[in-house]
DNA sequence: CTGATAATGAACAATGTGTTCGGTAACGAA
DNA sequence: TTCGTTACCGAACACATTGTTCATTATCAG
């Protein structure tokens, strides 16, 4: 990828990130975006469609590292399926939001979070059906199979959105037994 | 209120929700909501500041019906806190969407039922403040109170949304059990 | 019937969107 | 360094949408 490219790109990332920390995404324009980046209009649109796809671009960017590593955490032959296992992929995606890593937890922490959590939630579901055994209980024999992950998840994302909102005081080992008692 | 009023912000209503059954929120316009409700634009912005405020009251007027009778359940000196109660005010909610009233089900399951499940998990909270009795078990003891609440109230939207997106399948006592079986 | 109130429709400025295009500057490969 | 390629610029553009104004007309409740 040309230099040039990556430079525009990551200046209208940076201006994007700074504007949804002080305004709802439904108020921010492209003027103010590439007023910030300080790129041209006609720059803006040859990189992103729409605002919208902004947004996706960001996000998938974003959650590419942070669940490539989690689900590596699960690759190979190491299957540690306990709830108490101390490196559970899910303890590493409460530790990576707490380094807060590209100011993802800050992203899903801001104003307008349903949409992070959104597509957060989309990664996160394809790593808890990889997982899903962990899951095992006699709950989980007594109601459907897509019912169950899509439970695990809903209760994971809810678990972030509230460890986030309430300012991140637990720690990741703390918010980790949290969300395995509650689920 | 003036019968024309009431006539006015009705087609309102109608057009706005007709709208949100073929495109997403953000792609509505104004222009679009008063062409098929037939009403002048200086009607529209004399009922409503917004598209915003629009989508807001009618939330209001949705879920103020549902809620008001599922509080009145747990009103009152007969405290059934069991959770196979088979007339729980959680099991009511599922009759009342399964019925449909008011379209509420139609709109909690459409493109942007992000927004209205915003909502109705705000009024959705509140009941299960009143509630939280119902829930208490060895795991509740172990998790902070608000962390608890939070929990449930997700628990509960997230069913619903599944449930709904899943064509309303299951019996509303059959979805209650879900419910109190994940929870 | 009558005074009050709501709806109308047309016009309005202001703002935002997405595109176009010729000129300029930075790039990477040879 | 050179050279062809590619990205950026910036200004302009047509267009859509927003939210407001106002004089006029229609409908209301008592």
């Amino acid at each position: 990828m040309d230099r040039r490219q990556r430079k525009t790109r990551e200046a209208i990332f940076d201006a994007f990130t700074e504007l949804l920390s002080k305004k709802d995404y439904s108020q921010i324009t492209v003027g103010e975006i590439i007023e910030k980046a300080d790129v041209g209009r006609a720059t803006f649109y040859s990189h992103f469609e729409t605002k919208d796809f902004l947004l996706k671009e960001l996000c998938e960017e974003l959650f590419c590292h942070i669940f490539d590593t989690a689900n590596e955490q699960n690759s190979g032959h190491r299957h540690i399926f306990s709830c108490d296992a101390p490196d559970s992929a899910f303890l590493h995606l409460f530790q990576h939001l707490k380094r807060n890593d590209n100011n993802i937890a800050f992203l899903l922490s801001c104003r307008n979070n349903e949409l992070f959590l959104g597509y957060f939630k989309k990664d996160l579901k394809l790593l808890v059906e990889n997982q899903i055994e962990i899951f095992e209980s006699r709950k989980s024999n007594l109601l459907p199979q897509d019912f169950w992950v899509n439970h695990i998840t809903s209760v994971f994302v809810e678990t972030v959105r509230w460890w986030i909102n309430n300012g991140m005081k637990e720690s990741p080992e703390k918010i980790t037994s949290y969300f395995f008692l509650s689920v």
